[in-house]
DNA sequence: TGTACATCAGTGAACGCGCGTTCACTGATGTAC
DNA sequence: TGTACATCAGTGAACGCGCGTTCACTGATGTAC
């Protein structure tokens, strides 16, 4: 079905974003070792060679994966940050957001654990950790807009919290994955998420 | 330095406890990709072509592997159920253990995401699954003596309780690992622990 | 609007490399007498 | 205790394979006049 060969010349600035839109589709699919230049050019319908066109090579289509990841999460956490005038429910939806996001893909664990990535490329495992802390600081800023509001406990560590919210997902994350989707990730979320909410909620949260 | 090349002679048996263990190292030093024959053999001082006299190829070690990690899981979590009379102070152990556990190698995660060792092997993906599913049993269980002991809430499914226990490891590994060893998970679990605790103690735990 | 030329996206053959695995061999270890 | 032989752990050369990358090429697209 899908085009085996190139349908029609189209200028870098498309390219490149195809490229790496498919990079990130195949990494959240089939894993990172299944990332090959041959497995993207097949999905934009190159020959592999033709790639080198847009891309001076893996590590810059590996670059601009990460571009993506970061750019997801960002409108992830504006998403959740617009989504409620409450903090507390904001914090849920974050928790919401995450398990969409995991079951589109296990991008993230991948990258994070995939120490042949970072092997010899410190300046990438540096810009992993980055997209990684940005994100943190994001649900910890939310927390913190909690304490200012009265509505979360003065005297946790915003940074605490944020990792505690992030604890409701990572392990329903894990086993969903696992059991290929058949462990139950929101029915757990949705058990799990009253009781770190009234670990951190203010007064009778 | 290290053997080059095969001191003596050892039988079967013992080449095979040698390989598995070796494999397992590599694993959680270097990552799954590092897992090659080669340097497998170079670990135990052989060359590559001597491995095949112990295992029939790869998938036969990584399924040694398997079984290690499996022994090791179940021997942590024995410990923790012996370190103290009281159920909670034991959860306490488990998080404590599974931290340090972490941080003698990313053998875990590695195993859990690396699409490639599961993808067309559907009995491997089933044997990580059960390993995985056997120690989260394990800390349910603990949880339900607690409940039964009344230290933990009754109205808590232990399954649910497990993994929020686990929740406040995953993330303070992940941190630790993207980051180098420089975040201190000690110091996370430390402030994150009371709260779980108390989420899940039954009156004034 | 029409022609001539430069640009550049896409092709296909070829490369070097590391991998898992095989195979005929060597020679030390263990056993039978 | 000493010899003869079978067993089997370890070796090194060779293989086929998929990978990332290169390179000379083709031909469509865009621009200058």
């Amino acid at each position: 079905m899908g085009a085996q060969v190139a349908e029609e010349k189209l200028s870098t600035g498309v390219r490149r974003e195809q490229i790496a839109q498919a990079a990130l589709e195949i990494v959240a699919a089939d894993g990172l070792t299944a990332l090959s230049i041959a497995a993207v050019a097949g999905r934009v319908g190159l020959v592999p060679s033709g790639i080198y066109r847009h891309y001076r090579g893996k590590d810059e289509i590996l670059a601009a994966v990460l571009d993506l990841l970061e750019r997801r999460l960002r409108s992830l956490l504006a998403e959740a940050r617009a989504s409620s005038p409450d903090v507390l429910e904001r914090l849920r939806d974050v928790v919401r957001r995450h398990v969409r996001f995991v079951r589109e893909g296990r991008t993230l664990p991948r990258i994070i654990f995939e120490e042949d990535l970072h092997r010899d490329h410190p300046e990438r495992r540096e810009r992993v950790r980055g997209i990684l802390s940005g994100y943190l600081a994001g649900v910890a800023a939310i927390v913190r807009d909690g304490q200012a509001a009265g509505r979360i406990r003065g005297d946790l560590e915003p940074e605490t919290a944020a990792l505690l919210v992030l604890g409701v997902v990572m392990p329903a994350a894990m086993l969903w994955h696992v059991s290929e989707g058949e462990f139950d990730a929101e029915g757990h979320v949705d058990r799990a998420w009253p009781l770190i909410r009234d670990a951190i909620a203010k007064g009778g949260g």
